[in-house]
DNA sequence: CGGTACGGCCGTCAAGTAGA
DNA sequence: TCTACTTGACGGCCGTACCG
């Protein structure tokens, strides 16, 4: 699948939904921050409002995956942290029941 | 030293969801 | 219903370890 995005096809009025909008050059330019066309003139003509709207559509996303791989990670190690803690919790009522087994089974 | 497998990170797309 | 946000999936790049 991925990669097939190219149908989302864009009606004729090109009033296109802005986003999904295919650039030319999808392949990635690894960190290399594109600092969108931020000053875009009052009176851009269609294209360059739509290509705006793509680019600021496209940087809002590239944070939020940042920021979801982020949150995804600090669960992550929320959730090892717990499981060292149970198996210590484990261990000790494990010694702690053998301790009060021992005190019984010598009474 | 070149080739390869592997893991980590990234950007993008698409589908789902919540809120206005 | 529309819009913005969230997140799983995918493919690509890069660094590292290992092997012949």
């Amino acid at each position: 699948m991925a990669v097939t995005g190219e149908d989302s096809e864009s009606d004729a009025t090109g009033d296109i939904p802005a986003y999904q909008l295919r650039s030319p050059s999808s392949g990635h330019a690894q960190g290399a921050v594109m600092s969108s066309s931020s000053g875009h003139a009052p009176s851009a003509p269609r294209g360059e409002e739509v290509t705006r709207k793509r680019q600021v559509r496209l940087m809002k996303n590239r944070e939020a995956a940042r920021e979801c791989r982020r949150k995804k990670k600090e669960y992550v190690r929320c959730l090892e942290n717990r499981v060292a803690v149970l198996e210590n919790q484990n261990k000790t009522l494990i010694q702690e029941l053998k301790a009060l087994k021992d005190i019984y089974c010598h009474k």
